[in-house]
Formats: C-alpha cells, structure tokens, sequence
DNA sequence: ATTATCTATAGATCTATAGATAATGC
DNA sequence: ATTATCTATAGATCTATAGATAATGC
C-alpha cells in the first residue's frame, strides 16, 4: 500500500529523510497547514511547502493543482467534523437543546485547536474571503445557522426577537471564532480545560 | 499648508483626481488600510497602494519606506486610543469597576470596528506575529493587562485563584477580538448597539 | 533652486511547464 | 513500461533605485 514504507516506484527524492508514514499528497497538506497558519497563505510560496514535505518545488505539481487547491481542501477540513456533529445534535430531540449547545461549542473549539498547526487559524486569512472560496464560507454558514438554531430551542433563546436572536448567535459564534486568536498567541493552555470554559461562557452569553 | 488644495510644488501626478483633502502619505496610509483589511498584507503590492492613493508605485517611497512601515503604522493607530482610555479607567478609583470594564469593553468595539476600513481585522493578519512588529504586541499586551486588572477588581473577580482569572481575561479578549471576525461578515450591523451587546456579553463572561 | 512626481529598469523573486532520469513492475 | 521524482527555465511578476521632468518659489 501507498502508505507501507517499502521500496517506492520513481526516482527517488534529493532530499532524503525519514519516511513520515504519510502519502505524498497529505506530506504537503500537513506542510501547507503549518506556513499557512503561521506565514499567512499569500507568503507562503509554493517553494516553501513542497522542499518542508520533503521534495522540490516542482515535484508538488503532480499531486496538486497549486496552493489554492491545498487551501481549499484544508478549510474544508476545519468545519467538516463540527458540522457533522451539529447536525447530529439537531435530530437529537430528546437531550436538553442548553446541553446540546454546550455539547457542540465544546466540541467545535476543541476541533479548531486540536492538532499540532491551529487548522482554525486558516479563518483568519482574508484570502478566505476571496470568491474562489465560498464554498467554504457556504459550509461554515450552515454551521453558523447550526449554533442559531440551538439557541432559539432553548428557554431563554425562545423568547427572544429575530434581531436578537440573530445578535446573540452572532456573539457566541465570535466567541468561538476568538478562541482561535486566544489559542494562537498562548497555545500552551490546556484545550480540554479551555473548550469547558469556552462553553460556559458562550452559555452565558447566550443567556442560559 | 500642506492640505490646502492651491498649487501644489513638483510635478503633477499622472492620473488626475479630485482632490482627497489629505496628504499624501495620510493617502497611502487609508489605501494601505483598505487593501491589508480585505486582501491582506503579503497580498499587497506596493503597486496597488499607490495607485489606490492615487500616485505611481514609485512616488510611494518619497514619503514611506515600504509596506512595512506602512502596516506598522497602522497597527499602532488601532490600540492606541483603547490604550489610553484604559489607562485612564485604571486611575479611576471612584466609578465601580464593573462600570469601567463596560466602558472599556464598548469603546475598544467602537474603535475597533470604527472608521470605513474595519482597521481592528488588521490583528488578524498572520505577519503581525512576526519579529518586526513586536512593538505593536507589547502594547496589544499592556491592553489586555489592562482588561486583566479591571476584571480583577470587580466584586467577581476578586476572589478568583490567578488561574481562572487569567482564563477569564483571555475569554474577555477574545471576545472583543472575535467582534472583528463578526463585524468582517456582517458590516451593515449597528455598530453602537453591536457595542453594547458586547460589552455585556463581556461582563457576563467576567462574572459580573 | 527646490520639490513632488514621473519613467525606466536591474535584480530578485515566484509559478508552472517541459523534458530528463532513476527507481520498480512485468 | 510505468511512475515519481528531478533539473532547468520561460514568463510574469514585484521591489527599490536612478535619473528625468514639470510644477512652484525666489
């Protein structure tokens, strides 16, 4: 299998290094994740990401279109798992909906924080906003609408008017969306602890 | 003076336009500031600021020496004016202290999400954690120490164990900055009751 | 004479393609 | 034969400097 670290076909890189285990293609997702969180996506040259994935510039070109395409499938990444979850937790109609909120704001900061390169920093790039990448934006949006609708089937949340409902829903999901900026510029505190407390606050906010 | 729109000294400038009332280098600055907020730094040609302030790409260094100054400048403009308002919050000691973190709180939105260019997404920008603009970090950090001192002397916060006020103050801040992200996708929002709503989120999150 | 601008451009990139090469597979 | 990689490079930038130019000031 691609993945066994047995003889590989093709010429053999210049730069030789322990095998990472990782196919080529997820060598250079793993490499753009890091320059891309840290350098920001526009600094970031295609020379950089392909020679810390271990081979030469040109050589990244068989696996993938350009950097473009790796920031896509990275963004997609980052929302992919919390949405799944909140979808879940919106069939879910016999927990609590203050439980369920908790639940997923817990869930949604400890999946922007985990791994080893802030995958949530990404949100942060203004590329993000750049028409090539709405598709993102369009699943984040579902998400969004995901953290809405929970705080309208709470008690507190059911009494509220459309505006505020839409104000406090936009508040929670800033919260969140701090969080990264927090995590980014202390990354030592510990993500289990924090998600907790992440969550009580939004709980606050949201005026359980 | 230099604003007066008479006859100015030294060859005219190439693409005639009307007269922006300011001076040039305060042009490049506010075309600096649009062009960092939505595309980014590294995005940014030093091409495309000039033009924008209406001058050809060269003009631009008989009045900065790069992008770089250009950003630094700018970063500083943005907690500058919290910076001094918090400093001033902190030498109070007759108005309540949960009084003045709400202040705090309403005036860092307000400024940060003031002006046409939303100048607080400048903090978002990944270059920012780079070596060259450590000074704009430190007063960023003598801002939140500010926060932390205020959350400190509420009634809730006194009788917190260092630990969870520390927590506390990074979930204050993170909200505030997490404001920018929501103010970003939705500009048309009232700022001044934007403002307020969080500033009340921010006092419930502190304990108050 | 002084000044603010311009045009032109050298030097340093960076991206994406073309074509060569060094492995395994059969 | 197939494949994964390499080296080399054309073409397109982008930055920052050099030197020319077109105003006003005296």
């Amino acid at each position: 299998m691609g993945t066994s670290s047995g003889r590989r076909v093709g010429r053999p890189r210049a730069a030789q290094r322990p095998d990472s285990g990782l196919e080529p293609r997820a060598e250079l997702l793993v490499a753009a994740a890091e320059l891309f969180t840290t350098r920001g996506y526009a600094a970031t040259t295609t020379r950089a990401v392909a020679e810390r994935a271990g081979m030469r510039q040109a050589s990244m070109y068989h696996y993938v279109s350009g950097k473009e395409e790796l920031l896509a499938e990275l963004l997609e990444s980052t929302v992919t798992p919390s949405l799944s979850y909140a979808r879940e937790l919106l069939a879910d109609d016999v927990t609590p909906a203050e439980e369920r909120l908790r639940a997923l704001c817990r869930a949604d900061v400890e999946l922007l924080c985990a791994g080893p390169h802030n995958l949530g920093a990404l949100y942060l790039l203004p590329e993000v906003h750049e028409e090539r990448f709405a598709g993102f934006r369009a699943v984040r949006a579902e998400l969004k609408d995901a953290y809405r609708q929970l705080i309208a089937a709470t008690a507190a949340g059911g009494v509220l008017a459309k505006g505020e409902l839409e104000l406090r829903t936009d508040l929670v999901f800033g919260l969140i969306e701090g969080v990264i900026l927090i995590h980014r510029s202390e990354p030592e505190r510990r993500i289990d602890e924090f998600a907790r407390a992440t969550a009580d606050a939004a709980l606050r906010i949201a005026g359980v």
